[in-house]
DNA sequence: CAGTGGTCTAGACCACGCA
DNA sequence: GCGTGGTCTAGACCACTGA
């Protein structure tokens, strides 16, 4: 892993365990670099992670500090800035439970032939999931992983977390993802199982995962119940 | 202006202009570093912001290449990824049109001052626009900024557009900006003006726009159609 | 004015793609 | 193996903050 991403998950690690105090000055990064041996551009870097991900944020000339929202996210609000590629975030796994609806092999329609880059007779897992959040229904997520990418998955997988088993198990590295949100009218499984009601609209996430190396390895499409969650985002000056 | 700001702005120009094809190789770095009298890091940083605009892509080994949706995003859906900072997106203005509902100033609430990091006594304008695309309601947007910021707005500006005018006639440069994204059901203006059933979601984005000092100029909350946008970003590795 | 972050350079080494 | 992008260094200069 590049150096700067191993100073920036062992930052924020600290910042997690409090060694670095909410709303406190970081070390300069002139110590820091001495600290970590490495350069104060690497250290910048690092830095440059954390304040994308909302944990820090510096102000030129005094310092760097930790964001005083850096450990308690709102419970029902999507962090988009969080890099799913590092390993933890800094906010704890939530109860969420999962009730398998559906779990299938099967052939991919042109769709996720196209965008999972895949071609008509590449075998793909199908499945379907209840999540279930403080035993409230949440959201109900339709995945599609070709099985060539993402092999043995099982019901128990399902059950636990899917991507814990891609990093853990498989020791594959994410890449980038694509998501698309919008609202929409409540369909049958959403009546049935979100107990939506027919003015209770949903907000649909399509999201389009990638690996490391650029290949696209899961597509789905998620309908969250309107009044549990709402997508928050931090759009950045380059800096 | 940083400089790899500018040359950012510059290979974006040239990729605007076809200078740089669609789906071809731009220039390597090295040479793109002697081009513009500067040094490779200078160039990479630059390619960077172009990457996370989605107006490029890198395949180490290979090249830059520029992205076949590069000139033509979707016309109904929102690209969160364009920094509105840096003076223009490649895609041209559409034919938005805004009809002004409400235009007034006043003292701000709680939540306004808390957001605006303002007291209860400085005066803000607080607007309310119909956003009007090709002819159909597109959005409901209701706006308010602060007077001592953003000074003479008027109603010209108002159905013109307001960032053309903080830009271009105040000279402020914008910094970054928070949205948060949800499905709500609709209420009576939207009832009203963007024409939704009881059935119709609508799409609610609610932003605070930051200046390049850190200040917040401006909260707003936008209701959208649920069938006439979209919102879609790019998750990227931090590399 | 000292301390801190923001930017930039010139050169180096490595990993990857492709012929 | 050569050309490409990805990362890193050591040092420099500037802009800004705050005493």
């Amino acid at each position: 892993m590049a150096k700067y991403k191993e100073v920036a998950e062992a930052i924020k690690k600290r910042i997690k365990e409090g060694i670095y105090a909410v709303e406190e000055r970081l070390p300069d990064q002139h110590s820091l670099a001495e600290e970590f041996e490495t350069s104060r551009v690497t250290i910048k870097k690092a830095l440059d992670i954390l304040t994308a991900q909302g944990l820090v944020y510096t102000i030129q000339g005094s310092g760097t500090y930790v964001k005083k929202n850096a450990l308690h996210h709102s419970q029902s609000s999507i962090q988009i800035g969080n890099n799913v590629g590092l390993t933890t975030t800094v906010r704890d796994e939530l109860d969420l439970e999962s009730k398998v609806l559906e779990f299938k092999v099967r052939f991919p329609d042109e769709q996720e032939q196209e965008v999972l880059m895949i071609h008509e007779e590449t075998p793909v897992y199908h499945y379907e999931r209840l999540r279930i959040l403080d035993g409230k229904p949440y959201s109900l997520e339709h995945t599609v992983v070709p099985v060539a990418i993402i092999p043995g998955i099982t019901k128990k997988v399902l059950q636990d977390s899917v991507y814990k088993y891609i990093r853990e198990e498989l020791g594959i590295v994410f890449g980038e993802n694509r998501q698309t949100v919008r609202a929409a009218q409540p369909n049958a499984l959403d009546k049935e199982y979100l107990g939506c009601k027919e003015t209770d609209p949903i907000l649909e996430v399509e999201k389009v995962m990638f690996l490391e190396s650029g290949a696209p390895f899961e597509y789905s499409v998620v309908h969250h119940r309107f009044d549990m969650v709402e997508m928050s985002f931090l759009n950045q000056e380059f800096k």
